[in-house]
DNA sequence: GGCACTGACTCAGAAATATCCTT
DNA sequence: CAAGGATATTTCTGAGTCAGTGC
């Protein structure tokens, strides 16, 4: 109730003008649309401040589809005899029956999880019989899923063709919403479906039961006059809002970490789009303040305020090595991972000299998803010092910024540019990077594939610079071989390729002919071309190596400005779709929409 | 008036699925 | 040319950021 309240008082203020709501707030960026071809779709947003449509109408979520008990001969047994569960029951031990395969179930933190919410959906003479997961067997459980899943691969290309057009018809009935008279993709329309919350890293709640999520748990927001989304036969909505402030079209609350999930319009959405294309004009604008920024967290490093030399590293290190923000998190509540702001003395060691340079850092600390960051990188003298002096009398669970906060931070950084925030450094130092990259590795005469490897290339000098790691693919070792086996291969045909010409050079001063002379050409041409070949091998089995653990995907999506991208294609000849897929460059529409070769960030 | 809490959004790698390529 | 394995793409949902709110 007070929250209606609450939202129509800012609704009505925000009409006033009085109160500028956060994104909207900063406006959405025209001025710089200096670029040639902008489309309609991409024009200046109509809607007054924290307004983020007008019109909203959709079919609300698709419901995850209800539990199937087992098969009679799918059984499951206790201390080696068979115990028939209740369908409560049953359902919550198939979430791990099927995970049986997976690391989590040997991790002890998962398996008293699951075994203490289980033991809450069983009946009391189930929980009387069952009370110690050591003594279940799954395994006729797991059978059974794999079996399915193994007979779901192996279906007619008919059946296939069934099952795909299901999935169709599922997209296409609500799949999409009307936003402000366009006809709009959602981007997760699906319900999640119950089963075993799986965190990352040391989560103290790996394990726990993610209950099934029914119409009643859900608030569905859509405008006023439209046509409200029916809940499934036989139940109600939790409640039905109409908040046009928020660009949600459904939410519930999660049930392990008590947090709310939304459904929301996809990335190739208008809406999306512009809040992507908002955010690197926020970070082009960086530009041309970071200068003056880096000269005075410089100067402030000498601070006489203790707070104010801590800000000045902190900020030095999220400019220099992308560091995110870092905010506090409940202990207990989630695995331990730290950002900047966060960081604790043990997870930095001082070197006075080290690699052959002086005042080294040593970083060691697991960052968002528990993904270790690991560096050693040479500081400014000042910086060393000040390090020193932070880490003074200081056990190593302390914080090493102990007088900063990300909230302080930001506040400042707001101070020194409207809309800057710790991450629009990464945005900016990623962008730029690649920018500056691809000027570096690109040369116009090369190939397409060469253009290709060294896009890549500068793809990956960022995805390194902000840590995008990946576990190195299960067919690595193998395609690497793969690939080796044909280098060899095609080093024999080098040498034997030389050979021919060295026969045919002997061949062609023998005779002095017009065919040996010919025969001499072609038999030149032919190594020329397989050195070459040889060449874009071993460069792709470099390629492969140094992508091992590296992940592209995230600084594409996120991070690089996509005009860059574009401009950098059509000034060199390459085609878009060797960068971006099909999806992604829906994703970058309004991008494509509106940067030309000449684009610069 | 700092600070804990929370809502709404972006960003994250794993897993599932689709497509391509080889045999 | 079909099977099946490798690779590319998409989906999924957990994990961050950051400002507003209320005490």
């Amino acid at each position: 109730m007070r929250v209606v309240r609450l939202l129509r008082l800012r609704a009505a203020l925000t009409l006033l003008g009085e109160v500028p709501r956060r994104p909207a707030s900063r406006g959405v960026p025209g001025s710089r649309r200096t670029q040639k071809g902008s489309g309609a779709r991409w024009e200046k947003e109509k809607h007054e401040d924290g307004v983020k449509w007008r019109q909203l109408e959709h079919k609300g979520p698709y419901f995850a589809p209800p539990y199937e008990p087992l098969p009679d001969g799918v059984r499951f047994f206790y201390e080696g005899k068979p115990v028939r569960l209740s369908v409560a029951a049953e359902e919550v031990a198939t979430f791990y029956g099927r995970m049986l395969g997976h690391e989590y179930t040997t991790k002890e933190v998962f398996r008293k999880n699951f075994f203490n919410d289980w033991r809450k959906e069983m009946a009391v003479e189930e929980r009387e019989v069952i009370k110690s997961l050591d003594k279940c067997d799954f395994t006729e459980i797991h059978r059974y899923f794999v079996d399915k899943a193994a007979a779901r691969k192996v279906l007619s290309r008919e059946e296939k063709q069934k099952l795909k057009e299901e999935a169709e018809k599922l997209q296409r009935e609500f799949g999409y919403c009307i936003l402000d008279g366009h006809q709009e993709k959602i981007g997760n329309f699906k319900i999640e479906p119950p089963g075993l919350f799986r965190g990352r890293g040391d989560h103290p709640k790996m394990g726990m039961l993610k209950r099934r999520i029914m119409p009643e748990d859900v608030v569905i927001n859509c405008s006023r006059d439209s046509k409200i989304p029916e809940p499934p036969a036989g139940h109600q909505w939790k409640e039905v809002r109409s908040d046009n402030t928020v660009t949600w079209l459904a939410a519930w609350t999660e049930s392990v970490q008590n947090s709310i999930k939304y459904i929301m319009l996809n990335p190739c959405s208008k809406l999306k789009g512009e809040t992507a294309w908002q955010k690197f004009e926020t970070a082009r604008r960086l530009r041309g303040f970071v200068d003056e920024i880096r000269s005075q967290y410089r100067a402030d490093w000498k601070s006489r305020e203790m707070k104010t030399r801590q800000r000045a590293v902190a900020l030095y290190f999220i400019d220099k090595l992308a560091l995110r923000a870092g905010n506090e998190k409940e202990d207990g509540e989630a695995a331990d991972t730290v950002g900047c702001c966060s960081l604790r003395v043990e997870h930095v060691q001082l070197h006075p000299e080290a690699d052959g340079c002086q005042h080294v850092v040593e970083f060691d600390f697991l960052g968002k998803d528990c993904i270790r960051y690991y560096n050693r990188v040479p500081v400014e003298k000042p910086v060393y010092k000040n390090l020193q002096l932070f880490m003074e009398s200081k056990g190593p669970r302390d914080n090493l910024f102990d007088r900063l906060t990300t909230t302080s931070l930001n506040k400042h950084l707001q101070e020194l540019m409207d809309g800057l925030t710790a991450k629009v450094f990464r945005t900016y130092n990623a962008s730029i990077t690649l920018q500056e990259q691809l000027r570096a590795l690109t040369r116009a005469e090369d190939s397409i594939a060469a253009k290709i490897l060294s896009y890549n290339r500068a793809n990956r000098v960022v995805a390194i610079l902000c840590n995008h790691q990946r576990a190195t693919p299960s067919t690595f070792e193998k395609s690497m071989q793969n690939l080796q086996t044909k280098i060899q291969a095609k080093k024999e045909q080098v040498a034997e390729a030389r050979a021919e010409l060295r026969r045919a050079r002997a061949e062609h001063k023998a005779q002095g002919d017009g065919k040996s002379r010919s025969v001499l050409e072609k038999k030149r041409r032919l190594l020329e071309k397989l050195q070459e070949q040889l060449a874009q091998l071993s460069v792709q089995a470099t390629d492969k190596e140094e992508n091992k653990q590296v992940a592209l995907g995230t600084s594409k999506l996120n991070y690089l400005d996509p005009r860059i991208s574009i401009a950098w294609c059509k000034r060199f000849r390459v085609p878009v779709e060797k960068i971006y897929s099909k999806t992604q460059r829906e994703r970058f529409a309004w991008a494509l929409a509106m940067a030309g070769e000449d684009f610069e960030f």
